[in-house]
DNA sequence: TTCTAATTGTGAAATTTACCACAATGAGGT
DNA sequence: ACCTCATTGTGGTAAATTTCACAATTAGAA
């Protein structure tokens, strides 16, 4: 789609979105690269670099349009469409996922959450979810045209879950298991790994002369 | 403490050691960069330039002993020694992170958690930890040592939370909140943006051809 | 209309990070 | 003791990413 996009730019731009979102609410019709930069301790050329690779979103002497960049940038990340999201495990994480506004705000739909635990099935979450069985995960992927899974599931079970999930025909995980897993290239997963956050954290405490 | 590293190390570093306890479980005495590699999907180099860092952990000809370069690893990250770790919001995230197995595996113990619903405080959680008010952040901060901070409070509060705990001495944070917060350079802040992570899973699934 | 101030878009330089290639080393066999 | 094989540690190079610097453009004032 378009040249080669270095690859932290994608997450760059949902931060830049997130903080257009916010600055439209507050009424603000432009935003300069400088004053994004300020906001997020980045430098302005490279706002601006990141946005370029995308075209030339903004007008010289007065900046951006934050209501049309930010348009932009959902057409970008591809959340100018909703996306059908399937949660597997109604554990402690994947129930709090399961209503976080965050989510649910920014263009994905959570269409269901399903587990094995018979003492799960069947339970109500914040009134209008209720815990599938894990059983039915095919007909749920299929009926309901489910694009994204989320696992969160234990460890030991995760590369099993996620092989089934592909079979069904999934093609985007965001993974909460702490593992490595395996899947075709055309699968795209995205590791959300809590824990390494906190050791990074560590590791700068312990090392926070440098 | 040592020269300069390169950003991205620690969290490598961070991945590397939860497969060697992984590899230690199942009762493997040494690993060697190759096959490191071929599970984490590494080049091997980089692997040992990561670790030639910190020292020469190796023996040529045979690889790394599982246990000793785990033990290594753990005094890199700082997590040799426990930390203590309090939770700033007892919502479905705090909760949710409050009794996570893998934070308490890893080094982390979880002191407390607060929050200021006059709901949720006393509630106890898993039968071992008890909401407190928020109220009493400073005596628990001061009396359990508190090193470390989770910030899960709504957005529009987390600014503000954010400076108390650091005028109570806290030294570190992660910050579950999505939105960029101020500190003195000295307090360490690692934001963990989970909805950043599905918007980079939608970036690369309408971007999929690259 | 012309000038001024602000700000973008972008090649090119600088910096950071990843990767390669190979000498050095240790283990195990002969 | 010597050879062979596997594998590390690392200097040097390549690739990726960030930052700079400045011409180009726009708005608004004089
Ligand atoms: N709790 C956290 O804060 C946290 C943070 C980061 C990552 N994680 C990871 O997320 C995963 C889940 O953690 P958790 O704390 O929610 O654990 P949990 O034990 O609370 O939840 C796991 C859920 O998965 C269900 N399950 C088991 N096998 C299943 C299967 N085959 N199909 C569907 N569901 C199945 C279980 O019944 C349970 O409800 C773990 O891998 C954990 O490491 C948890
Ligand atoms: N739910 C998720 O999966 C999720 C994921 C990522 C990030 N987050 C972020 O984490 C934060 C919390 O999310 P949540 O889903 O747990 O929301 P939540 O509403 O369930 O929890 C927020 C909690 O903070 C408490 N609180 C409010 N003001 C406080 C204060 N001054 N001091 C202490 N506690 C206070 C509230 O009483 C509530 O219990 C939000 O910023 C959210 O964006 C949530």
């Amino acid at each position: 789609m378009f040249e080669k996009i270095p690859k932290p730019v994608a997450r760059r731009l949902a931060i830049y979105y997130r903080v257009l979102k916010e600055q439209s609410k507050n009424g603000a019709e432009t935003i300069s690269s400088s004053s994004l930069g300020r906001m997020l301790d980045l430098k302005p050329s490279q706002i601006r670099k990141d946005l370029s690779y995308f075209g030339g979103f903004g007008k010289r002497g007065t900046g951006y349009n934050v209501i049309d960049l930010m348009k932009s940038i959902e057409k970008i990340l591809g959340i100018d469409k909703r996306w059908n999201v399937l949660i597997i495990g109604a554990g402690k994480i994947g129930r709090a996922l399961a209503n976080y506004p965050g989510l649910i705000q920014d263009g994905f739909t959570i269409k269901g959450i399903v587990d094995v635990s018979e003492k799960k099935i069947g339970k109500t979450i914040d009134e209008h979810l209720t815990i599938e069985d894990v059983a039915e995960m095919e007909k749920i992927i299929r009926e309901r045209k489910i694009e994204i899974g989320v696992l969160c599931v234990p460890s030991d079970v995760a590369q099993k879950v996620l092989n089934s999930v592909i079979q069904y025909g999934i093609k985007g995980i965001v993974n909460f298991v702490p593992k490595r897993l395996k899947a075709p290239k055309d699968v795209m997963i995205e590791d959300v790994q809590i824990s390494l956050s906190f050791k990074a954290l560590s590791f700068r405490m312990v090392n926070s002369e440098r």
